[in-house]
DNA sequence: GATATTCTGTATCATGTGCTACAAAACTTA
DNA sequence: TAAGTTTTGTAGCACATGATACAGAATATC
């Protein structure tokens, strides 16, 4: 009973991600986001409402993708602990690989003042990195149940600081990145960890 | 032999430096910073001579001071283990000071694709994480020296570890943040290291 | 094919950006 | 006090920002 859409919504989104994922949500000026989205003004207005919302989107589109792919290396190996080596390669991966568009994770840039000032983007940042926990916690345990880690072992507490400091590792990579020494350095706090 | 200064500079660098902390390079405008530093855009100029080089300022004084004051804390540790501790506990003291202006140190907060664009700014982040790593690390080798710390303790290894780590804190207490559940984990972490 | 509805590109808005030009003010030295 | 030098506030620059208004094009339904 109307129009069709000219353009296929998710290349643009696929292009917008990319994007965002190279220069961040506040430097990404909305001028050169639809130049490489390759719609116009009133498109992009129709159907993605704001840059806010388009951000949104980027960021779903890219836990549904990128993320995914690190979550089922997680939860795709045989144990907990050779899950979490699995995610940190799929990480280091992501870093070589010269088709990243930046040396920073979307979600992990998505940890800024600008981004969290957005209540809409601060509750869903949350809500992911939360599940995201209680997921790895839940592995982690049953491995503990198993026996295949000590009893001592406290998966509530080793996840959160794994996160963290996958956090800081998105953000050295930034300052300066070697795979292999970034390899050791991984592989000695997994190993100090008991992983 | 010419008119005086009318303000007064580390006053003025001091107010800078808490806007800066707070709301970050890029999305710190000029005008707001002005307006917080009490000065107008003559005096700025003719003194700063560019909002990048004023940010570089504002990191020197933030170093000098504030990061300053967490080095001491890690030097004048009886041990080194207990320096570390010591540094965290800092970090830990700055995110619950209701007059800190942002839960993200302005350093950590320099490990961001807008300031390191910039080269100037870069090189300056760059020298002053290897520096501290360096004198990190310096620090603990004596104490395995003086048989301390364990032989296989690897310091080259351990300290960029721990900034990692830190780094990452930094911006996990961005999204959330409660001190005692940070302790726990900040305890798991160094327990873990051997520290 | 007419009509109603939706989509798309252009022009534009209001505001914000870092920065500069410059004249008047204030100070030091002679 | 006069000259010379530096500082200061005002006004404005050129450009970028996210967002909108709206006319015309395209389509599905009748």
């Amino acid at each position: 009973m109307a129009r069709t859409l000219e353009f296929d919504y998710t290349t643009a989104l696929e292009r917008g991600t990319r994007v965002f994922w190279k220069s961040g949500y506040a430097s990404t000026s909305l001028r050169d986001l639809l130049k490489k989205m390759r719609i116009g003004e009133g498109s992009f207005y129709n159907t993605l409402k704001s840059k806010k919302n388009a951000y949104l989107e980027c960021l779903k589109h890219y836990n549904a993708t990128v993320n995914r792919h690190r979550g089922v290396a997680f939860f795709s190996a045989p144990t907990a602990a050779l899950g979490v080596r699995a995610l940190f390669k799929t990480v280091l991966d992501c870093l070589d690989d010269p088709h990243t568009p930046s040396r920073l994770c979307l979600m992990a840039g998505s940890v800024d003042g600008e981004v969290l000032a957005e209540p809409v983007l601060r509750k869903y940042v949350q809500e992911q990195m939360t599940m995201l926990a209680e997921r790895m916690a839940g592995r982690l345990s049953a491995d503990r149940e198993a026996g295949l880690l000590p009893a001592a072992f406290d998966p509530q507490l080793v996840v959160p600081v794994i996160l963290t400091y996958l956090q800081g590792l998105w953000r050295m990579a930034l300052v300066s990145y070697d795979r292999t020494q970034f390899e050791r350095e991984i592989d000695l706090f997994l190993t100090s960890l008991g992983l």
